[in-house]
DNA sequence: CGTCTTTGACCTGCGC
DNA sequence: GCGCAGGTCAAAGACG
């Protein structure tokens, strides 16, 4: 769910992940010093220049004066956002505490044997698309979950019949980020599906996709698959059931399909629903994964780059002695 | 040849 | 009872 993405994505940053700070704390000389292996490379090529063209160096003072009031009104925003965090991430769990409460409370009032007016309803309510999605935090990375324990109906055959056995089953719904150029509706999560059915619904142009699991022939998960009316670049996907098996992520799961673009990395926050529903949080290969793809978009960043340069720079200008 | 996807038809539940 | 909508089946075709 939305705390449960904000976690992942602000921890890294508000326990200091190493590998993305930057320090870039460059107009305050008491700073922590440069590795040695850096400050050499700037070195040589740059002291010839401080000598050379001392309009240069005045504007790079001018634009590390500029960098280090922008890294200042940054950490300033990064403390609002911590601090949002936290605040909402409170509200988030009062609400949940007060939600599970009412629930049991109604429930209790109904006994526990008073059958559901339409179960029909409550079924396809599991995947109203028609609703619009949490917004996406963070780009084309972001999963969102929505575990929702409600009372299904699984259906099966028997022959020249078919039997509809209540059960108390997980529903886990979970909204992909997927390329709008990408009309599949495959959402990989290390499971092996196969599909039995597409609909277009009343409340949504796009078609819904009908998945089970392929692996056990008795394993009876059910996915549903479609995109959000609101954004259709959202997938929204639908677990029902839990697995009577292990996760095989292999040669199948990741064969069954030609790699699509929104395939690759959409599970990157979030593990598969078993292993999902099993874990309090994010997994530190889900931390990671996110470091890693900020790191890697920060460093492609060409205005970034430039920056870091430009503040690099700047701070070696500070530290080494004067030469003229 | 086995597996998977597609898709039209059928089944079931619900509201009017 | 009828119509609508969601869910599922199963035949046909695609694919490796």
């Amino acid at each position: 769910m939305l705390t449960q993405f904000l976690r992942a994505a602000m921890d890294p940053w508000i326990s200091g992940q190493p590998s993305l700070s930057l320090d870039l704390n460059v107009g305050h000389p008491t700073s922590r010093p440069l590795a040695p292996a850096k400050k050499v490379l700037v070195e040589e090529n740059f002291f010839p220049v401080v000598k050379k063209d001392p309009e240069r160096v005045e504007a790079l003072e001018a634009e590390l004066r500029r960098v280090s009031e922008e890294n200042a009104r940054l950490n300033e925003m990064l403390r609002a956002v911590v601090a949002k965090y936290t605040e909402l991430q409170g509200h988030v769990n009062d609400m949940l505490a007060a939600g599970s409460a009412a629930n049991r409370q109604s429930s209790a009032s109904e006994g526990g044997s008073a059958a559901s007016p339409s179960r029909k309803r409550i079924r396809s309510d599991s995947l109203d698309t028609t609703k619009p999605p949490p917004p996406p935090l963070a780009g084309r990375f972001a999963t969102h979950d929505r575990i929702e324990c409600k009372p299904a109906t699984v259906a099966f055959h028997e022959p020249g019949r078919r039997i509809r056995e209540e059960c108390t089953s997980k529903v886990t719904r979970r909204y992909v980020h997927a390329d709008p150029s990408d009309l599949s509706l495959v959402v990989k999560d290390g499971y092996q599906w196969r599909k039995y059915g597409q609909k277009v619904t009343k409340d949504n142009p796009c078609p819904r996709a009908y998945f089970r699991c392929s692996f056990a022939p008795s394993c009876p998960v059910k996915k549903k698959v479609q995109r959000s009316a609101e954004d259709t670049t959202m997938l929204v996907a639908t677990y029902e059931g839990e697995h009577n098996h292990g996760q095989h992520e292999g040669k199948n799961a990741a064969a069954s399909k030609p790699p699509t673009s929104n395939s690759a990395g959409q599970w990157a926050l979030s593990p598969p629903p078993q292993q999902q529903e099993a874990a309090a949080g994010p997994s530190e290969v889900a931390r990671k994964n996110l470091a890693e793809h900020m790191a890697a978009t920060l460093t492609r960043d060409p205005g970034f780059k430039a920056a870091l340069v430009s503040a690099l720079s700047g701070r070696i200008l500070e530290m080494s002695p004067t030469r003229d």
